[in-house]
DNA sequence: ATGGATGCAAATGATTTGCATGAAG
DNA sequence: CTTCATGCAAATCATTTGCATCCAT
């Protein structure tokens, strides 16, 4: 059986990334965390107190780069992570009040998509957020 | 006949926000260029030398606020801002290489704002853009 | 050995804010 | 005349960068 630790550095090999601590920290925490993350949320989780907040953009950057991670805007002051690798392409919906992120796996814009390509598009993408309130919030504010 | 800038004290009147010459022209140049603006391209766009930056951030936010306005959000480093009542709810397409901004006026997040409902959610909302490379960028590129 | 990665500190650049003045209602 | 908007300058905050050092390959 793989141990993680292999597993991880076997993603940066395949994406020809040095293995280094912070790298291997970086991945770990967006393994274990099943939401996009922030870079100071990310920060934040790195045990070891030395890595540099610079070296966890430039990390970012770096894995964006490679396509190991999705850039997503929530239209608020920050930029968040998630890896590709965990899970097919997705959406999320964001609470307008408690900030909770769940997960949304119907894809529509298949559709569109298909119109652009007509119309002479190539290499298209799209980020598609919803916010609300959740049910929760809407409760508590009786 | 109301002449244009009747229409829009109107538009400041009926927000309630007092009718002063940045607003007025900031309102008049969004309504003219019919795409998402940053910040910057506004400031530019004002004839009168005068208006600070800092006004154009300010008249935005309280546009913001009173809902005459949406931010939208292309992944890079600037907000755009965009006249809602210009038209209806709308998304865009914006060319990798030239930027160029095209809308799209075809709506399919319907069915997902449903579900999101059902599970309790309120005051549902949601960006949607497309990035793509426009056909005379690809051409270029042959 | 050597090029890429890191830590640290300083720079950058968008956005916000404090304050005194001026204009709108 | 009183409240709110503006201009100006300074502050803030996320992100980037220069450089010397260190480490992966």
């Amino acid at each position: 059986m793989i141990m993680k630790s292999d597993e991880y550095k076997k993603i940066l090999n395949e994406n020809s990334l040095r293995i280094t601590t912070p790298r291997l920290d970086i991945i770990k925490i967006l393994r274990e965390n099943h939401k996009p993350l922030t870079i100071s949320e990310i920060h934040k989780k790195i045990k070891n107190r030395k890595t540099d907040l610079a070296t966890v953009y430039r990390t970012l950057n770096s894995f964006i780069k490679a396509k190991l991670v999705n850039e997503i805007n929530f239209n608020d002051e920050y930029k968040r992570y998630e890896l590709k690798i965990d899970r097919h392409h997705h959406h999320h919906i964001v609470c307008n009040v408690c900030k909770k992120i769940e997960n949304i796996d119907t894809c529509i814009t298949n559709e569109i998509e298909k119109d652009l390509k007509k119309k002479g598009y190539a290499d298209i993408s799209h980020s598609l957020e919803f916010f609300g309130t959740c049910s929760d919030c809407v409760e508590e504010d009786k």
